[in-house]
DNA sequence: CTGTTAGCGCTTTCAG
DNA sequence: CTGAAAGCGCTAACAG
């Protein structure tokens, strides 16, 4: 029929034809060429597939994901890709939402080194992107290097401590809540945790002090509460801690909390850092390692859309304020 | 071909000839049924489609949004219906992006009355349901009562105020900073800002105060700083202010700066209320109205995948804490 | 400028 | 339990 062409073409159709397509249309209330068939007809469905962590709820509450989310929204709008968010909920399903998602590349925001999402992914033959990690085969990696940067911030967080502690993301996706020293960073299975946990290691190495003694204390979620209540258990212990590298600005804060609590001033008795420099890093004078995840979604879209392919590194910096360290006079942020 | 059966009813298949099939699938590297051609079977795409304000990008440094859109992918996950957001950017092809959508149903976050995207989504013949307005036939409303809740809170704000004013959302599409009084509420293209100054001024009017009077001020954006801003600018009225209603929390707490540096203590000098009921808010001992986004989210998706069908109304509720009124003696949140 | 034909990859009858 | 045939709605290529 001319109506494909109507709707494609315009101008290889007369505008009278035109209209009389448009007329029949209206009445038998057409809407328009299917997109499930123009899909299946050109071969790609314009739609770039995003895959969020263990359970897709968790992630919208996790400001790093929705930031890395906005980069990948602002490629996707500007060439017009729809963006799929795929249902993970963290069951047997999951590898089936995967193979029947309608998409012609997948983004995947870190997840666990097994996580069998991965395999439906590979399985799947479409291109993929990850965030953090795991890297695998096939995947192009969107990462700093945690490792380094955590090193970074350990070097500025514990100097001068001789009780360090490290507030961590979960150690496995048990989820269970851990405080213990002496943690093998290898056994984790989030390479973004693990990478910055031998980062950290690294630093407490440099200075001298025992990794076994490190107190490593995870949280189940990214939530400041949590973080407030396992740095009052840290407070409480023989030695009391005096440097808390957390990985989050959320367990951070969590920490500064608690130290107003149990009136441990900051930094003078404990030093605290966080990651990612949020706007409330900034508020709460909080030391900080800097990253732009809004970038790394964007590029990680781009790469999707194979735009880019020379997987370049992302930068990260430290942004060092008042609660590291004892800085002979504490002004206030310029931010 | 039993290919189909073999991925579709195991059951009905034989063990053997299941083996051979996808012994076959992996040397030709056949990674099972293609979504698209699937979909176009079906007539089914199993996806919702999440039509995200006037810019994509926006939407996802709105909090306010991203509560909204967890509601949703909540109820997705647990369906394993895929969400995607479609690429919407302000110009005129969004509308296009609205029919190549293969999506079943959609979901609206609130926009003007007049956005050609809504006409695009009635074209498209899916069912829609719209987030806080414009109500429009064969759309499904899942809103507050964003007037009476203006209403109520304006009369906690307001209350003893003789120079009350509004921080409102922007009035219209070109998001121009505006700062004036007498502002017509019928004018605003937004339906949620409108309703909102429509029950502040109900407020005002009931208090015996005179809306003409009235000042109104506008951003640009939901920004902090930008309220700040306008705030000061209040404050250097030849009557100054001493009442503002902002319609976000984040408003609100650009206000509360502005009235730490031009030294107007909250509540003595100075009423202030916000929205929504953020974490900040309680932090910052800000009234503010509270609603359930991301109820409302889940709510819409059930709508949507037509789990539901009575619209039942969205619930609000007034939480009064130190910014408004002049309470005898401050008490810190318990919260 | 308009109409025909074939085929994208799948699933669902219906026969063997 | 397996195979064949039809058709979901579309568009590219080709004739008219």
């Amino acid at each position: 029929m001319t109506v494909s062409y109507t709707y494609n073409r315009a101008e290889r159709v007369s505008a009278e034809s035109r209209d009389k397509v448009l007329q029949a249309a209206a009445e038998l209330g057409y809407a328009g060429p299917d997109p499930a068939a123009r899909s299946l007809r050109y071969g790609s469905t314009r739609t770039l597939g995003v895959i969020l962590g263990e359970h897709l709820t968790y992630a919208f509450d996790n400001p790093q994901a929705v930031t890395f989310l906005a980069g990948i929204a602002e490629v996707c709008a500007d060439r017009g890709y729809g963006m799929l968010i795929v249902p993970i909920a963290g069951g047997a399903e999951d590898s089936l939402r995967v193979s029947e998602a309608a998409v012609d590349a997948f983004i995947i925001w870190t997840t666990t080194d097994d996580d069998p999402v991965l395999d439906a992914v590979s399985g799947s033959g479409r291109p993929a992107v990850i965030h953090g990690g795991p890297a695998r085969a096939g995947f192009r990696l969107v990462s700093i290097d945690n490792r380094a940067a955590a090193f970074a911030m350990g070097m500025k967080t514990f100097a001068g401590a001789t009780r360090p502690a490290i507030l961590s993301f979960p150690l496995d996706s048990s989820r269970k809540t851990v405080l213990a020293a002496g943690i093998d960073p290898d056994t984790v299975r989030f390479p973004v945790t693990r990478q910055r946990l031998l980062g950290y290691r690294d630093a407490i190495e440099a200075l001298g002090l025992d990794w076994n003694d490190v107190i490593v204390g995870a949280t189940a979620t990214n939530n400041e509460g949590e973080a407030s209540s396992l740095a009052e258990r840290m407070f409480a212990l023989e030695h009391p801690i005096d440097a808390i590298a957390a990985m989050s600005d959320d367990l951070a804060i969590g920490v500064l909390g608690a130290a107003v609590s149990a009136q441990r001033p900051v930094p003078v008795t404990l030093s605290v850092s966080g990651w990612d420099d949020s706007r409330a890093a900034a508020l709460h004078q909080l030391s900080s390692v800097a990253q732009d995840l809004r970038a790394q979604g964007a590029r990680a879209a781009r790469l999707a859309l194979g735009e880019e392919s020379v997987p370049a590194s992302d930068g990260w910096s430290i942004v060092v304020r008042a609660s590291t360290g004892q800085p002979a006079t504490r002004r206030p942020d310029p931010d």
